[in-house]
DNA sequence: TCGCTTTTCGAACGTTTGTTTTAATCTGTG
DNA sequence: CACAGATTAAAACAAACGTTCGAAAAGCGA
């Protein structure tokens, strides 16, 4: 085995078992070993277990934040003049995560761990690069497109979006502890479609009025 | 310090360190030194680490569940007859949180934690009782409140609400890494408003159509 | 094939973890 | 007061963790 195949295998079964585990909860030892790597391997290659979270999160984030900025941009282009439809817009956003979701399912999912374990900081220019970039661009986006809705209301708006997108598509597994769903492409895609259907509607709402009286 | 003391203290203690620090990253010595107790206190009391856990939820998730129950029966009688107003049941189902999310911060918190961190079936049975059930009948009323919607479509989107309402109230503090959002009573509540909204308006949706074109 | 660099390997390091044990201390009742 | 039972205290347990080290092995250009 090539020392390229060895780092190749380690990033793989390491996004596995941090998706599954947890980054706390999936030890050097298990990576290593279910890679058919030696223990000191990690260290070698990344540095260190952060070294390799954070080459994780890059070989896969960066892709995917092009690939939201390309759909993004071609969803602007074809408007011509006119801002993109609030739903080409979110599907911009959202269709490539569920591609990789199908393709690579773990992920995704690694990336509801690291939100949740609070593990952002750690991996945090990384992050920056790769993800938060991306968001603000389709912060201004939607606020073209809604312009009657005011400019904090859709960031909310946004926030709302992806955390109904990241618990019923990315962290599926755990919420199938609920939902009991199947993890199918067919299903996941439809789930999506329901999920696209679901923010539009939101995205587009009329803007909360101050002051309201309790209903 | 009674021995009643020394179990609500750590309770309390546990309580903020899970929630901040996760359940695997707040180690019983943090535990038990923060809340002025010996080491040995929490297997005493608790029986193990797991046990202390399941203490905290059960403490706090049955009282939870009874309030969104006694608002969700408070809002089916002020409707009489017809079925209650989609808003009004989303209400029903979040403000108990909010409400918790203001007095004792760190419940709703700890529960996102451990909805990531897969540590459900561990609480199995503290789960099912105190959160499952309390689910199933909000399903079933959102269902008598928006008959033209499949129920299979409705579950999804009380998946979508949950998500969205999990990821900016509950997991606040993690989010605020971008969001960069204050925290007190008023900002909080004015989100939830917000929130409402979005989750109305996509719960309200029309049926997604089956094997519609892309957009 | 030689010689140098890269990579792998096995072992050990020092910490930290949850749990257990045994003795000391406190508490409340007869 | 005295004596069970409940609670706390200090210490030690084995196991697991990320990291480090020096030697062995492998890869590779000359």
């Amino acid at each position: 085995m090539t020392a390229a195949e060895t780092r190749d295998r380690l990033l793989e079964v390491a996004e596995e078992l941090f998706a599954t585990h947890g980054v706390e909860g999936a030890s050097l030892r298990d990576i290593t070993s279910a890679a058919g790597a030696n223990l000191a391997a990690v260290n070698y290659h990344f540095g260190s277990k952060e070294g390799l979270l954070k080459a994780i999160v890059l070989a896969r984030g960066e892709p995917l934040g092009r690939k939201r900025i390309q759909l993004l941009d071609l969803a602007e282009q074809a408007a011509g003049d006119s801002p993109p439809t609030v739903r080409a817009l979110i599907r911009a956003f959202v269709e490539p995560v569920v591609e990789m979701r199908i393709d690579h399912p773990h992920f995704p999912r690694l990336l509801g761990r690291l939100l949740a374990e609070d593990l952002l900081p750690s991996i945090g220019d990384v992050f920056r690069d790769t993800f938060y970039e991306t968001l603000l661009r389709f912060v201004t986006a939607f606020s073209k497109a809604l312009p009657e809705v005011p400019a904090d209301e859709i960031r909310r708006r946004l926030i709302f979006t992806v955390g109904a997108f990241h618990f019923s598509i990315c962290a599926r597994e755990s919420v199938n502890t609920i939902t009991r769903e199947n993890d199918d492409p067919e299903s996941l895609r439809w789930t999506t479609e329901q999920l696209v259907t679901f923010c539009e509607a939101g995205l587009c709402a009329p803007a909360t009025p101050r002051k309201e009286a309790e209903v």
